[in-house]
DNA sequence: AAATAATGTTAATCTTGTTTAACAATTTTT
DNA sequence: AAAAATTGTTAAACAAGATTAACATTATTT
C-alpha cells in the first residue's frame, strides 16, 4: 500500500518483523498536502519527522529583510523537518512548503518516543538517517565556501537533475545563495561554452 | 578521573547505572595529542567519534586550489569527527588538527556498535547529539546566506567568545568564509563605531 | 638580545555577485 | 482567447569582498 516506499527505504538499514511493521504503521500518519500548503511555519513548533511519499517541498528561512533563503528541497524518498525545532520542541526557524501536491508519512514527536522504546532498531535507523543528513549539511557548507556560484550550480545540476526539472529557476538561485538574475547570467554563459 | 567531564555531559541526556558506566569506560580510549597533530587527515577513514576533554581543534577542508576552509572548531565538552567518513567508513573529506595540546575521549566505530547493543540508551544519547549537530549545521548555512560578513563575525564573537580568545584571527576569517584582510577591515570599522 | 617565524594591518586594484529596472516568455485564470 | 500572474532575461550602475603587495606587530626560537 501507500507506505511501501517507506518500508523499502527502512529495509535498506534494518530488518523488521511483520509484527514490528504493524506496530510501526500504527504510529505513522499519512497526510496529503496541496501545492502551496505549509507543513511547518516559522515560529510554530515542528511536531513531525516527515518522509515524502510523493511530491516536492522546500525548506526555507525568511530573514529580517523579508528575503527567502532555501535550505533544502525534499522529494520522494527524502526526509523533511525542522530538526532544531523538532528535537527541542521549540519554535521553528524554517518553513516547509509544498511545491507540488504531496503525500507525507509523518512521525509525531510522541509517537517516535513510543516507537523507539518498543523497537530499538528504529532508533538505530533514525540515528543513521540523521548522521547522513548531518554529513551532507557539513559538505554543503564547504561547497558554499570553496566553490564559485557557477561551480555550485553545476554541482547542483549534476547531483539533483530531477529536482531542477521540477522547480522554478529562481528557487534554485535561492538554494545556491545567489540572485535569480545572476543565475540567469551563469546559464547564458554556460550555453555559450 | 579523566572521563568525569564526559560522564557529566552524558548525564544531561540519559541516566547510567554504575555497571553501565564501567562498561562504557571500557569502550573508550583516552588519548593525548600535541599542538599541530592531526586526529583525522583528509583521505584517511575517520575511525572515531571524539569528545574533547581538554584542548582545541579545527576541522577543515583543503580545496583544489590548496585553500583551507574551516568547518568548525571544537573545544572542551564538544564532539568532533568527520561524520560522513565515520558513518560510511570511507575516506574523509576533512582534516581535524589540534590547535593546542589536547586530550580526547575516543569511541571507535566497532566499539560503538558493541556499546549500542549492550546499552541502547547510548544509542539514544548519540542520536540526540547528532540531531543537535545537524540542526546547528543547518542554521549555519542560513547564516552564511542571510548575514553579511560583518554580521556573521558579530554573531561568532557573541556565540563563541571563548573560542575567539584561543585561536588566531586568520582562522576566524577562514571559519567565516572571508579573507583575513577583510576581517581585519571589519574589525577596524567596528572599532570606529 | 637577535633572528626568525607567525600573525595582523593598510591601501590600491580587481572580481564576483547585487541591485534596479525594463522587458520577454511562459503558465494559469477568467 | 484575452487577461493576469508567474517566471525568466538583459544590461548598466553599484557594492561586497578578494587579491596583491608592502609593511607592522607579536611570539618563538636560537
Amino acid at each position: 500500500m501507500k507506505l511501501q516506499p517507506l518500508l523499502k527505504y527502512i529495509s535498506n538499514y534494518i530488518d523488521l518483523t511483520n509484527e514490528e511493521i504493524d506496530f510501526l504503521e500504527s504510529k505513522i500518519t499519512v497526510r496529503k498536502y496541496l501545492k502551496g500548503q505549509y507543513v511547518v511555519q516559522q515560529g510554530d513548533v515542528c511536531k513531525h519527522q516527515c518522509f515524502v511519499l510523493s511530491g516536492c517541498m522546500k525548506t526555507f528561512y525568511v530573514d529580517a529583510e523579508g528575503q527567502e533563503h532555501i535550505v533544502m528541497f525534499s522529494i520522494e524518498d527524502w526526509w523533511t523537518s525542522d530538526m532544531g525545532s523538532f528535537v527541542t520542541q521549540t519554535p521553528a526557524d524554517f518553513n516547509i512548503q509544498c511545491l507540488e501536491n504531496s503525500e507525507l508519512a509523518m512521525f509525531s514527536y510522541d509517537s517516535m518516543e513510543v516507537l523507539f522504546s518498543r523497537i530499538p532498531k528504529m532508533e538505530r535507523f533514525f540515528r543513521q538517517i540523521i548522521e547522513k543528513g548531518f554529513a551532507a549539511s557539513q559538505k554543503r557548507i564547504v561547497r558554499s565556501f570553496s566553490l564559485s556560484a557557477k561551480e555550485q550550480y553545476l554541482y547542483f545540476r549534476e547531483q539533483y537533475p530531477e529536482i531542477e526539472q521540477r522547480i522554478p529557476q529562481y528557487m534554485v538561485a535561492s538554494y545556491l545563495g545567489i540572485t535569480k538574475e545572476f543565475l540567469s547570467k551563469i546559464k547564458s554563459q554556460l550555453s555559450l561554452e
